[in-house]
DNA sequence: GCAAAAGTGTTCTAGGTACACCCATGT
DNA sequence: ACATGGGTGTACCTAGAACACTTTTGC
């Protein structure tokens, strides 16, 4: 038992682990298996341990949940309404990761849960405030394509033009002019070709290329 | 006393309070009276109460330290790491707020602690991790400035194009073209003119403007 | 040969930058 | 009269938007 001269509430995290399937953007979501909310779908995230940073608790779930490390995580906001967890007061600040869809493995029912991924725009009705994080993580996300090169950390190592157009246009939920997109991109300096192609398809083979700064996440303008 | 089945950090917010003076950035530091840190600045802060809001706790400190209310205020971040706090594990969320520098009406040594305003560029050697969340904070500013109408959040009722442009400028540690700036700023739809105008100092008259929605901070572009 | 995605340049437009002079006031 | 900040317009430049055809493959 721990005790305290004035009451201390819990602290979580919560992360929102996205990544891109069936040209869909989609989210990690766990089926809760006790009350409260008892079999409402939720985010992956826990309590944050006494002695543990909460960048390490946020990947320490990623990696519980998708086996996946080194890729791109941010601290997204805290949420801490008094009364959004009903057992006692959770404050929980909340991450977000952008996982490339070839990097996944989720781990199958590891604990007799539930796991599965949700296209952002049909998501089931979700535990506590989740809906509002994922929303925010999703303007974050959408605002961050625009000053920056975070789309990137959903590539593979090698890929395509056209791949990563199609990145760009599911999560603004728009099309874009492919030249304009390939000129754009190119005069940023941050993917070079391979000097491979990769036939796919009944059509022209399309180059490949690679980032060259691969973790890295630049601002741009 | 309060007694958990695990151990449960403590949560605090603290708050870096910008305002504008003698053409400066400065922030509102208050003087530790108290070990960790005795006799050094901090941010104002505390403990948030176990039934209460982030924003709340935020806004309060606020008002315990300047006596304002209505003004901006923003979470900034969430710092955690463990060794942050020497006593015990303290989480802080940090928020940020704007104030106009004519509603300021500091508590003189409220609790017979010093308090005073600090010039951004020339600050005192800080407590815990303060000095990074008043850089983090300083900006996130900066990039407002550029995106969004953050701006006049630090002018009182009625300006003049001037004092907005002053802002601006010190805040970005730049100088700008008057004429350019002016044509911006009134493309944005955002101020107007109140019809009078202001004598100060041997010079031209300048007209006043006010906010067209005061409280209101816009995304631009 | 036809379907399907890859690849490639030019023109137009709008927004941003650079720039210099007159105006109203106090001393 | 002169010093001080207030107020105004135009020319240039560059980044983003619009736009259509040829190439390489699989079937």
């Amino acid at each position: 038992m721990h005790t305290y001269a004035f009451p201390h509430p819990a602290v979580t995290t919560d992360i929102v682990i996205f990544t891109l399937q069936d040209g869909q953007l989609k989210v990690l979501l766990i089926q809760r298996a006790h009350e409260p909310y008892k079999d409402h779908w939720s985010l992956p995230g826990g309590f944050v341990e006494i002695d543990e940073d909460l960048e390490v608790a946020a990947l320490r779930e990623l990696q519980e949940e998708t086996g996946v490390t080194g890729v791109y995580l941010e601290q997204l906001y805290t949420f801490g309404q008094p009364d959004r967890d009903p057992r006692e007061r959770v404050i929980s600040i909340a991450y977000y990761a952008l996982v490339p869809n070839d990097s996944l493995h989720i781990r199958a029912d590891s604990d007799a849960k539930n796991v599965g991924w949700f296209a952002c725009h049909q998501l089931p009705v979700l535990a506590f405030d989740h809906d509002r994080i994922i929303e925010l993580a999703r303007n974050r996300l959408a605002a961050k394509l625009e000053y920056s090169t975070i789309a990137l950390q959903f590539m593979p190592a090698e890929f395509t033009l056209g791949e990563l157009q199609k990145v760009y246009e599911t999560i603004l939920d728009s099309t874009l002019d492919k030249r304009n997109f390939r000129k754009r991109i190119l005069a940023l300096d941050c993917i070079e070709q391979t000097g491979t192609s990769r036939r796919d398809g009944k059509h022209r083979p399309a180059r490949l290329f690679r980032r060259i700064a691969p973790g890295k996440v630049e601002f741009i303008k």
